[in-house]
DNA sequence: GATGAATGAGCGTTCATTCAT
DNA sequence: TATGAATGAACGCTCATTCAT
């Protein structure tokens, strides 16, 4: 089970037998190793994108790549591991262009400007490949997506209209408050329960911690916190 | 698995034995509607948490809340309609909450405060709901999860780094930087793929107003951006 | 199993408890057994009728009838006592009647003529009966009529044909043969369809003698049968 | 029961043993695609005409039929779809048949007579097919055709009785009469209960037409009609 | 007397996976 | 080599039937 997939990615072509009288039969004219892995993968990766791990089912994949399932198999091992191709592929691809525009020589607003415009243009040019790893299209749909879009529908809801007053009290052009405040509310409920997702996995903090860190993070900015800028609870509060 | 259902039947139960007498073999307990109910709840909200939808069945589920599978039908039609109604007790909990603790005469920042402290409340408080609603945790411990945790990771890993090092130029103590940039690098990788997903569902605009309004709200931070601060890039960048 | 349904119409009323105090809570004002009787079987037989046996179930029985599965039970014993108490009312009704209208004293000819009246009678006036006992409405809908059904109309187009173009040959008038040889057509296949399921109980006799007798009864009549009348096929045939 | 469908695999089973290997444990046979249909087919057909469509199980079938469920799937789809396969097979043979035999250049009662032979000869030697069409036997064993068979009963022994009854009257050998009477009388019940179903299609003629047709169809016969004969009801009747 | 609550058993269907060729 | 043919195992769901009250 370990590694069926990547190991077999090497160069050395089938079999020494050449061509053999039936293998016209088929149709399919000696695709080489490679260049079957990706269409398989290329195909994979868009039924999953599409419709999520569940609902598609390995024949429909075979079928789909025009080979049979067999081969699926001979190539990824399971279904796990063919899923697990796709999203790694995916995933490197992201990852390695991170890296690349975000060097050290540049001063640290501009590394993180440049680190978001990558991963957007990574989202505008690999569609797939992000709703492979961050699957909230269609495919949640049903009665799963539900909850989690319920919740933080609401809790956009509340930040939204907070955004929007607070603007329209400090006197900003409510027009461009109320254009800019939805978007920012999700990231902003995201960015909550992201630290939700981390704390679950450090459970020894207090929750006062969190919510302290996520105050500085998202109320006075990140540039504010690495010029050293506090924000603190009020003392009643 | 600490009998969790059926030891809140009370104490007048009729096998004569102690909790597992069969499951209910002849002598059925005979409990009324709601407490069912609940009991069912619980124990698939338990599940579902744990292992996710799809790896869970209604056999199990049945088994452990000590009733038979046609119960669960009886009571909730169906595998989506029990998941459904889990959720939604999870998610009127923590709405509700969450319009409470910011009633409109607070300070913006207060209100945000509060709406944060409250939410990690929820989290501590009720684990498996949240779990449901933002499934992260062991459940995706299939291949599901892992395309996500890793360019999580990675993206994450190069966030912390940078704010260390920014931290550090900055001359902040880099200790408390190190223990800080974790848990917020993850914040913001959540709201930048927060802001993706809210994207995909408005293609319209283009990339660059996204990062620019993530880097508005990160990197001066909310409070800046109702102060009417505003970061543009740097124009070689 | 045996005469649980017409065992209990007996007049024995209930008990002799008379009124209970908490008689009033579920809504039924003590109705006599022998009208809930009739009521179930009214509700059942509808149903049956409408759906046929396996479609139907007993809680929607129970339910439609405005009374507890439970109920159901104790009157007829299973779903099957139930079927056949509907079905054996119906088939009562029928032959009480046929035989009242068939006294020996009227000429044979007239005889018939009134069951075959009666018949149509019955049909008319109990067609949820004749359902029961004759299932060929949408019921049978789906897969399984299909197979009689192109069979039959198969059978009935050859013959609908054939009848025409004697008639036609004969010199009657096309226009009242064409209308008339539709429903002959179906009842001589029905004829021939009945005299096989009949053969099938008695498959000693050669096939020659059951088409023998389907042309002296449908082509010679039966009441040049009982004249002495007689059809043989010619030789070459 | 016979072995009918994997005796019939050929002599070269790999599975070294008799027929029966365990059902198709590991060693399986790989019949061709055509072969394995008719054999599923065969079994499938011979239960449902035993025991009728919802008695018969799809592992019943599978298992009978030496194959896996999800072979029985993978060629007709669905129980519904198995069940119509076997029965548009039976059908498609009758018909056939049918046609064949009856060529316009014939005598009209030669026709008729032709058609009749191949019906018999067709139940005769396709008794299964028969059964699927026309599910009269042992299958309806159960509560179902009780009905209609008590019914039919009831209404054939009125008319056998007054067949002998006329063929008495009119000084027929009445050994040869009771030999008659008893299955025409079924075929004669068969062709009422055959326009009662025409005519619930039917429903805006009149009763008395029906009776009216069925008197000349049956007592007249269908040689009187095209003769032009009729019957007309006495005044009196 | 009548019911709400409960279940055992089974059904049709699907899927990931693997021989035998 | 690549496949057609095959399956074990399970899943969601329903139904006739019956206790315990």
């Amino acid at each position: 089970m370990a590694g069926t997939s990547t190991s077999a990615t090497g160069p050395e072509t089938p079999s020494g037998g050449s061509v053999r009288g039936r293998g016209a039969g088929t149709g399919r004219p000696k695709v080489p190793r490679r260049v079957r892995e990706r269409e398989m993968l290329d195909v994979a990766g868009r039924l999953f994108a599409e419709r999520g791990y569940h609902a598609v089912s390995m024949d429909e994949i075979a079928h789909a790549a025009g080979v049979s399932k067999p081969m699926v198999y001979a190539y990824f091992g399971s279904k796990e591991g063919l899923f697990l191709a796709c999203v790694e592929r995916a995933t490197g691809r992201l990852i390695a262009t991170l890296q690349e525009v975000t060097p050290r020589t540049l001063p640290h607003d501009v590394r993180v400007w440049r680190g978001l415009l990558a991963v957007f243009e990574f989202i505008e040019e690999h569609r797939e490949a992000w709703a492979l790893l961050y699957p909230h299209g269609p495919q949640s749909a049903g009665p799963f997506a539900q909850g989690a879009a319920r919740a933080n529908a609401a809790m956009a809801g509340v930040l939204t209209e907070l955004i929007r007053e607070a603007a329209e009290d400090e006197g900003i052009d409510p027009l461009l408050a109320a254009e800019a405040s939805e978007p920012i509310a999700h990231a902003f409920v995201a960015a909550v329960v992201g630290l939700g997702s981390w704390w679950t996995r450090h459970p020894e903090e207090p929750k006062e911690l969190q919510a302290l860190r996520l105050m500085n993070f998202a109320w006075i900015g990140l540039g504010g916190l690495v010029d050293g800028r506090l924000w603190l609870p009020p003392p009643e509060a």
